[in-house]
DNA sequence: ATGAAAGCGCTAACAG
DNA sequence: CTGTTAGCGCTTTCAT
């Protein structure tokens, strides 16, 4: 294994001066340009990696990010996962991803390694559902800036960024309602969950506005996966009086729930129309292709990202706090129209 | 922060001892009850966790592998990484997970990462397309041990575990073939894919066992994506004579075909019928449901970081090699029968 | 069964 | 601008 030594002595120079080549753009430590080409080139030559861990316990610094979503199976998740991993490489940092399945062990598990690793900072993407903010609590008092993406908490300053998720909803429900529908069913999110109460509250607002009541079995809980709306819908289905039309705490669930309407042999968006949240790429894609809100994913994982690099770099007071919401945009496609 | 001295000290023991009681597992030196008892006391007083750049640094081993997939965002990659995930954490590893874009820059860069980061071994994940076997050589040649999942290379002695592809392709068409097709197309994966020509070959096989031709215009390159797949098929559709069947390489790509030959006012099965490969979730719920093969997933993802970690622990000779090769499995769903 | 001590490869003072 | 040197926190002989 061919160390710092080794290219210092094939460089004619100190390991000090490696070090120094090796970590320019952060230290700013003066090398003459004769004398990096010289390293550099032994560098090439021989093939050199720093090793990352003598270089973190002795700097004290991980230059890697934790992130943690709840499921990496969700369209939702994958996409975050991608933008913040550009952005992370992008800035010179690394990422340990953390997924958690909903799983109180996972949690424990991952933010123990976390600190095991010595992770700078944490990203949360999404909806976690179970993990408690005791958990965030618990990093912030260990001094590990964490930043929360379309993830809230009430009890502590940590900064957060995520789409204005009531105006989301409300922007679902109204145009159902503009397309005529009075009888409106709700799938939700997992019950625990910030977000799904936020989405709820849009669809109620949109409700209460127009008139309309929204009566305890119209709504009913979903979850994030396919499944849970497929079940979530028959349950809607199963009632004597079926609303006309369903708004659906994500994409997921709604496709879900588009395959239980069809299995009733009713269709969308004739019988029951359907409005989705996040717009997935297979949203477009979908039969009918599904009308939903746009969450700004490459925004959130960008700005969430950033926020945090930021933070890690001291570009901010300590304990300052900020928090970011985005515009949600609803897609019109073909799930609920008259065509 | 608190570190094994700290341990030691309130123990009233030695740091050998602290970490003789901490790797336990593996090192196999003794530590009587008392003693353990006591550190394991202080460790969860005192909240303690190792520092793992100092064990990695001093031991030589991270304990962890790198993950590549070519897009975390297919359904594939995202299933496999799941249960790589689960599989690695039962065994105490940890993964660093590397997300190639199917891009050369970002595929050295992660090569490189790797190696600054000690990473144990490599797993690859399914297609990538672009990374040249030079990069899996290079790896070899370093002594970094790897194991590919549904991919191959021919040059080295690489251990793989993946489905029969070409048996996938066959049973596929054969399917379509029953059902009375006879011009049947092809939605390739990308060109230079070992797996996209097996695949292919299984429906030549098919084709010619029936006595049917597959001229060059009814085989179209797609690729991985939703909109790859819409494009190959608008293709198929621009023909004088389109094909009343299609076999894609992957459910994603089927997807995206399904929603082009509707756009076009056909219909599916009864203008043009599909199958496409994987069986992700979706495609139970797709309209019409997806016929497909399936790909034992959770059988691949265990058994290729199985053997990644067994040769890591040295259970397998010096330049063992291995090749798993699992069983396909047609999954008949709506997209292709008379019903 | 336990402890002492060497040192993994690097960075960050500090000296020059 | 470059070199010397002291550890970062841990594992691992080697003694005892």
């Amino acid at each position: 294994m061919i160390k710092m030594r080794d290219i210092a002595d094939n460089a004619g120079v100190s390991v000090a001066t490696v070090s120094a080549v090796l970590s320019r753009r952060v230290t700013k430590i003066p090398v003459s340009g004769k004398t990096r080409d010289k390293v550099i080139d032994a560098i090439r030559k021989m093939d050199y990696h720093v090793n990352d861990h003598a270089r973190s316990l002795r700097s004290g610094r991980s230059n890697t990010i934790g992130v943690v979503v709840s499921d990496i199976t969700q369209p939702f998740s994958g996409e975050m996962v991608r933008v913040v991993e550009q952005e992370v490489n992008r800035r010179n940092y690394n990422f340990l991803l953390s997924d958690t399945q909903n799983n109180r062990e996972k949690e424990k598990f991952y933010l123990s390694l976390f600190r095991q690793k010595k992770i700078d900072g944490i990203l949360f993407v999404g909806a976690t559902n179970e993990l408690e903010d005791e958990g965030i609590l618990m990093l912030v008092e260990h001094g590990i800036p964490v930043v929360l993406t379309e993830r809230e908490t009430q009890q502590h300053n940590v900064p957060c960024i995520l789409v204005d998720n009531k105006e989301g909803g409300y922007l679902a429900t109204k145009h159902l309602i503009k397309e005529g529908h009075k009888k409106i069913g709700h799938i939700t999110g997992p019950r625990e969950n910030a977000i799904t109460s936020q989405r709820m509250e849009g669809y109620r607002s949109a409700m209460n506005e127009y008139g309309l009541t929204c009566p305890e079995e119209l709504i009913v809980e979903g979850g994030f996966t396919l499944d849970c709306g497929y079940k979530a819908m028959e349950e809607l289905l199963g009632q004597v009086d079926i609303p006309t039309a369903v708004f659906a705490f994500n994409d997921t669930l709604a496709l879900g729930a588009i395959r239980a309407i069809r299995d009733r042999h009713l269709s969308v968006p004739q019988d029951v129309a359907v409005v989705g949240f996040d717009d997935i790429p297979m949203a477009a894609y979908s039969e009918p292709p599904l009308t939903t809100v746009r969450q700004p994913i490459l925004n959130m994982g960008r700005e969430g990202t950033g926020l945090l690099l930021d933070i890690l770099n001291g570009k901010y007071p300590k304990n300052y706090y900020k928090k970011i919401v985005l515009d949600p945009v609803l897609i019109v496609r073909k799930s609920c129209g008259h065509t």
